[in-house]
Formats: C-alpha cells, sequence, structure tokens
DNA sequence: TCCTACATTGGACAATGTCTAAGTCAAGAA
DNA sequence: TTCTTGACTTAGACATTGTCCAATGTAGGA
C-alpha cells in the first residue's frame, strides 16, 4: 500500500488522513465495495470524513488509473482496485458479490473492423454472470 | 409490432393503451432509450402516462425476456428491443449512444473453468467503448 | 513559522428508480 | 350490452446514488 501512497505523491498528490485512509480501505480486503461501503469502512477510522470527500478521492484514483470503476447492475458503482492487471469480472445475479477473472485471448480482436461503425474503440469490459456457489446452495 | 403485442396478449397480458404505447417507443426507432426518454416519447403520445407505469411496463417486458436491459455506466439503465438476436453492444464513451454489434465466436468459451470458482455462468455480457464519429469530430 | 493553493466539509440539489393508496378500466361473465 | 372484479394506472412521497458549492481547514514549500 505505501507503494500506493508513494505512487500517488510522486503525481503531486498532498497527502491527506481522509486519502490515506480511503486508500487503505481499497487495498485492505481485495472486496469491490460501493463508495458507501468505502465511506462506511473510513468512517471507522475517521468519523467525521464527509461522503464528498470519499467521491472525489475515489474518483481521482479512478482518473489517475489506480482504480477502476465497475458498473455491474444499474445500482451503485463499485471500485477495483485490482487496476494493474489485465482482468474481467465474474458477478453473482443473486447477491452481488464480483471476482477477477481472467481469460483466453483478448476480447478486442472478436468484434471485427466492420462493426466499429467509425468508432475508435479503446476498451473492452467483459461481464459473467451466474449463481455463486454460496447462494447456489441456499435455494 | 402487433406481433409483440399479440404474444403478450398470449401470455395473459391485459392489453392497455399505455403498454401498447410503450411496446411502440420501444419499438419504433431502433434506439436505445433510457426510462426518461421512453417516458418522454410516450407522452407525445397519451399525455397523461405517469413515470410509474413507464418503469413498470419496461420492468415487464424484461422479465418477459422481450426487452434487454442495458447498463453500461452508472448512470440511466437503457432498454434495447432486440432481444431475439445474440449481439453485444458499443458505447460511446462521451455522448453513451449505444449500437448492436455482433462478434466472431462465443465469449463464454474465452472463460476457462477453473476460473468460474464453482459458480454456474449463465450469460455473459461484452461492451466496447470508444468514442463515437460524431463526437470524435466535434471535439 | 507562515502562506497559500489545494483539500475537506456539510448540506443543498439532481438524477434515477421504487412504493403506496386511491381511483380507473379491460375483458370475461351473465 | 351491461356488470363485475382484479389487474392496471396515477400522483406524489420517498429512497438511493451521486454532484456541486461556499465556507473552512491544512499540507507542504518558502
Amino acid at each position: 500500500m505505501s507503494d500506493l501512497l508513494e505512487r500517488l505523491r510522486g503525481r503531486g498528490w498532498r497527502l491527506t488522513a481522509q486519502r490515506r485512509v480511503v486508500a487503505e480501505v481499497l487495498d485492505g480486503d481485495h472486496v469491490h465495495y460501493t463508495a458507501d461501503e468505502v465511506h462506511a469502512r473510513a468512517s471507522e477510522r475517521l468519523p467525521e470524513i464527509s461522503r464528498a470527500t470519499v467521491y472525489n478521492t475515489l474518483g481521482e484514483l479512478v482518473s489517475l488509473g489506480e482504480v477502476i470503476e465497475v458498473s455491474t447492475d444499474g445500482r451503485a458503482k463499485r471500485y477495483d482496485p485490482n487496476a494493474h492487471h489485465d482482468h474481467q469480472h465474474l458477478v453473482c445475479a443473486r447477491c452481488g458479490t464480483i471476482r477477477d477473472v481472467h481469460l483466453h485471448g483478448d476480447p478486442l480482436s472478436a468484434l471485427p473492423m466492420p462493426e466499429r461503425y467509425g468508432f475508435e474503440v479503446s476498451e473492452v469490459t467483459v461481464t459473467y454472470r451466474g449463481i455463486c456457489p454460496t447462494c447456489s446452495a441456499k435455494s
């Protein structure tokens, strides 16, 4: 984690208690929290941190490329700290938890040129959906 | 379109003016509207139609499998009437418009078994992102 | 230590979606 | 055709998620 903080400082980030806490929350577990969950966990360590700051910080981390924004359903976005490994997501349709997965081949190559309609295509996300073992056992 | 209405009636749908209008809006152009856009267009033909009804009807069409719900960014969901053809989406990162695209091969096969972690994987969505020609010209 | 530009705060606001109670109506029954 | 009834619609309150702003605080360089 200090890696991350060092990288950020190197890019001119001013290092505040709030930003440190947000970064620590993201780095802690390898889960994909929503902004509100990040706020809740950050509040445990720094009770006066505001929602706005969490949103700001997450937004900055995303635009710096340190964190990926994942919106799988129409609900809250989730934040994925695993930005430095190329990966995709496997989502449980019932409980919403997300796992990182790694694919064979490059999904970009599956889109033929004539199907690009003049777009400058720069990114592809693949999301698998299913029922996780835990939910599957419950039903 | 009467196809769609017939199918729905066959499944016990009560056919109301509101539902007819929503179905017509979706079927009209081959665009992917948000719920609010559907409401706006439906209102042109049936001014007193309410937001709640549009949301209800869209939800029903989705659960009947007649329409696909697409949530590409964290913003409003869009509704895709092209549910009977297997396809994926190409989204403009700037203006949010969506095109249907067709892929080479089956993206499901790109996910190796050991990467499925016991999930019963049933669905995969692939979303390409880029800048559309129109937005590209504007910048 | 002091400055100052940048960061944080709290609360208002916006966008999207859900829910409910009361009224309305489509379609089968008589 | 008219009646009846349960499904449908409505308006608006409410919930969730996210953005914005003016006032205040502070990290880090001079």
